[in-house]
DNA sequence: AACTGCAATATTATATGATATTTTCGCTTT
DNA sequence: AAAGCGAAAATATCATATAATATTGCAGTT
């Protein structure tokens, strides 16, 4: 039974983030400790804390006895994010492609159908499950890499992602039955062992949502 | 008149970092709050800060109430690193290379020279200077890389950097002549533009100084 | 009247020590 | 051995004290 009980600190620390990326915090924002003391319910020392780690994954600004600000967006940093997730990414499925083995396949494929279901629902018009469409969609993007074999880069990359997604929500647009496509043919090259090929896709893929957030910003 | 001064919470975060990558916190062992409170003078809410800061950046282990442990090394997890710096030192040095202005070539060769001239002191047999040298070194390797126009990039690879300077402190054998020889000849493809060239030469770099500590370990 | 410089005040961030939880570890019992 | 039970140790959280920054109001100057 025991389900694990979390910490107060580490359940601010998602709601935080959470609030980050989806847009509830809104970008340059002043977090005062005493304003989301009342909001997140836990201690200023607590908080101290969370800000912290969010300081050093950067959604947070740390500003040296002026407080903690929500990081601030911009097109320029936007872009570096979406770059630097192709370096890494397409770097990753080629490593994975090549060492994954058959609980990775089987995972891929999983990964995979889920994210289309929720891909059809959305694209027939059901809009209310975007938190779900968010949570596959990462879990398909990391099945790809996952046999990477560089616990490192997964670290990065998840954070990138994370960040990558933030812009995501802000404008937030589906793009539908296009992304779904790439998603598809990835998966395809992927599970084909086709390296090259799927880094070249997953490459298109990130640009494609890139340049479709950049012309909604 | 008014040098910044600092707060508690920074000075012990560049010491307990410090004492990390120096070895003087050696890897796997616990960071009893009560012990670090005495040894870093400061109290325990703000070491949690420290600690917390440390550990989004992998230097620190953070287990749920458990505490927090130095992380351990080995060598898989050099590997990953190297090889992560190389991909993002590499990707980096091009971009600058092709975007550097006068100031960008300014910066290089002083931050060349500086570094070349602890080098010989070093190679003659002088070890004192270790924390001096390793100042010049990073000053050299953001100097070549730091026109690459992406912030984002660059504090990624300033994380890679020091880890991968933790390893290299941890088995402290002065690569010597052949360090320093692959220093220049990096130097003079960057400022001769050549980008491709640089990058190649800066993975050799990497490379090597990989297997050195490898074999030390 | 508008601007500048300065001091008093209010607000906010930082740091601390105290308290509440949770884990660890040795001892006993089965 | 394994399980159960405290006491001791360590962590997580909190409320409060201290130090820094921002703001306000007022005099003196242009």
């Amino acid at each position: 039974m025991g389900k694990h009980q979390n910490t107060v600190g580490s359940s601010t620390y998602e709601k935080i983030k959470h609030d980050i990326i989806f847009g509830q915090l809104v970008p340059g924002s002043k977090l005062k400790l005493e304003f989301i003391k009342s909001q997140y319910e836990a201690s200023v020392s607590t908080l101290r804390e969370t800000l912290n780690r969010l300081a050093s994954e950067g959604f947070v600004v740390a500003e040296e006895q002026r407080g903690f600000y929500v990081t601030e967006v911009s097109q320029k940093d936007l872009i570096e994010i979406a770059k630097l997730r192709v370096l890494l990414e397409c770097h990753a499925v080629k490593a994975s492609v090549e060492s994954g083995d058959d609980d990775w396949e089987g995972n891929l494929v999983a990964a995979h159908h889920k994210l289309q279901l929720i891909e059809k629902k959305m694209i027939a018009g059901d809009v209310s499950e975007k938190e779900t469409w968010k949570r596959y969609d990462w879990e398909f993007h990391l099945a790809v890499i996952e046999a990477c074999n560089s616990k490192n880069l997964l670290e990065l990359h998840s954070i990138l992602y994370d960040k990558y997604l933030r812009y995501q929500m802000l404008v937030f647009t589906f793009r539908g039955d296009e992304a779904a496509q790439e998603h598809h043919k990835i998966f395809e090259a992927a599970l084909s062992r086709n390296g090259t090929e799927a880094a070249r896709l997953l490459e298109a893929h990130i640009v494609n949502g890139l340049e479709h957030t950049l012309a909604a910003m």
